[in-house]
DNA sequence: AATGAATGAGTGTTCATTCAT
DNA sequence: TATGAATGAACACTCATTCAT
């Protein structure tokens, strides 16, 4: 007799749902804030009762962690299958890479570095240390850089914030089909920042600061 | 006269009580955000019961509201009033006054930054309005010394963008006390922002691209 | 010395206040029904502030009772001096008198019928004692002209009910100005009484009961 | 199937609750008022957190247009299979069944002329067609016996409105147990409203006037 | 996996009332 | 007599969560 409990289909279709609760938390989160949003909302527009969602998240803050670790996890990944030409200095890498992966997933980006005070303090742990994962590499591009005298930068931690921080309020502005083409506002922003950290030897602000 | 119905006492204690409010919830929202901070909770830091709030604010959206308008002229008036040396380069004005008064001011930005979308529409619009005020004083600056080449800036809307989320970044890491001066601080940032807009004719960074 | 520490005047302004606060009462608790009417409301509409309201009348209690009390006071008050012609029948001079007055005093009547429950027990049963009078007069009238063969009432009691009622139920759907004068709808509604109460021996009703 | 996934359990319980929410909403609203009731004394007389009334009812305004659509609902459904003997003269079928009717539900009826200004618009305007349709009923009784000679009406509206106010001013007074039966109450009345409304021509009343 | 009913705590806000001034 | 600030309790309603089915 086949005596199987959980079906394939079964299976199938929970993940489905958790999957539609994510999407659904996700845009929600965004648009109004983890505190703001109810369980009640998410289910609504899961198309669903609220109890269900107690199916494939045990709490609201599995949501949110759910969310922001995959995020990561996903941000991460793609730092490494980037595929950019091997020739292409390192600094230009990132600032491309960040860039258009910030732009495809501007309310992703937008809860990971919003709700990051609404994480328990163990997730908020485990998010942190992916993200600080994901700034050592921009850190350790300005390192080796400015060793071999390519970049000069006086505290790459800091310029990580810095460029960071500018790169990631992008995405809170710029929106397709204005007056910018993704490709122009991602010159733009690559050229400040190469700018910002190359060698100053020669540079004609030394007369003018 | 004798006939004055409400003396200058009670408008007195009113006034402090309204601060005290103030302050609460500046210190609250900060914390936890607007949406995860309920009126019992800034009544109980301010000592009194939830239903006095509202002898002096109509809604806990009032209260929001308060918060940022007056953040924001606060801010433009710190700016009129900021006194630098009259030869000192407008940029480095503009960066040194943002970067000191945004870290004395740590919880009022980061409320300016994170609860906008909290604001009801006419609100939001309001404090829009002011923000906007505040950025064109940057990219006035950057179109000025554009024009008279001594910055190189190719789209100063922009770039007002990128400086303004860098040196807003600022307040959200750094510690005092921790291993940086703000003096030192402000100098790394006013470095990376003057050679991120530096005129580029001698610019090594140009073989590197 | 003339220490009269409560002069001629604040005593006037204090009366003038009260009799506002009177007004306003009577005008939302006929609108709204007392218990959905708030101290606020009532001295919002007096232009003063809530707890100005408590140096007239101790509780809101007290505003709808002084309201029912003189109300009952002055419906008995006005009967005393009606001043009909002695000849008219008494059952046409209560008719008259009471469609009249209600017509007048809507909101006061519509008060003393809708918030009977609202008063405190022993308000209740004061203001009960004085629409027992007033309804005593009816019985009265129809009792004697019972006895005297004017009228044949089985239960005067009954008949007096029933009679208040349907007078009363009167100014709730007239209104001044529509199809029908107060003079028309003060002879349908006498007409209808009086029949209601008439001598029955040659009524030809009889043949169809 | 075992695919029902709202159990004929889960929905009948659900059912006797709301059930249970009404019968308590209609005892203490005619009791204390609308206004005067709150939710959570609803919820303490089912027996039930304050909360789970939102399951069954969306609003306490709900509440109540649901207790007085279905009381409307329910007289005219009444009025319609009342059964009485054909030979019966339309009025007396009427006001027998309106005092039946009206004694047994005194609490809805009560309600139902008392809550009305506590209806929203929109539901007051479903619960006032009703008692139109209701009150239509007896006017063309009244037209139709006119015509035929049965009756004197002059104005039949008029004498509706007279009649049902009459009428529906029993119960606020009237308990069984008391002097007089229901049957005889019922005689009482139904006689006053045939003589008020009985051709006049015999009427030994016009000597009197 | 999903429902609908329920809980117990909490939400922003309003209440009648008090009181120092 | 009136104010403005405060209280303490209550308001209608929503919350995240549980659970029998």
């Amino acid at each position: 007799m086949a005596l199987d409990a959980t079906p394939a289909q079964s299976r199938t279709k929970g993940r489905e749902t958790a999957e539609r609760v994510r999407k659904a938390a996700l845009k929600l989160f965004a648009e109004a804030g983890y505190a703001a949003v109810s369980m009640r909302e998410i289910a609504s527009a899961v198309g669903v009762q609220p109890g269900a969602l107690y199916n494939h998240f045990p709490t609201k803050q599995d949501i949110l962690k759910d969310l922001m670790l995959s995020h990561m996890a996903a941000l991460l990944a793609a730092w490494e299958n980037a595929g950019f030409p091997s020739a292409m200095d390192p600094l230009e890498r990132f600032v491309r890479f960040h860039i258009r992966y910030h732009l495809q997933r501007a309310d992703e980006v937008f809860i990971a570095y919003m709700e990051l005070r609404n994480l328990d303090p163990e997730n908020f742990a485990a998010v942190e240390a992916q993200r600080n994962r994901y700034e050592a590499i921009l850190t350790s591009i300005l390192e080796e850089g400015s060793t071999a005298g390519r970049y000069a930068v006086d505290n790459p931690r800091v310029a990580t914030r810095a460029i960071i921080a500018m790169l990631t309020g992008l995405p809170t502005w710029y929106r397709e089909g204005g007056r910018l083409t993704g490709d122009e506002i991602e010159t733009l922003y690559l050229t400040m920042v190469r700018k910002a950290v190359a060698p100053v030897d020669t540079q004609s602000q030394r007369e003018t600061g």
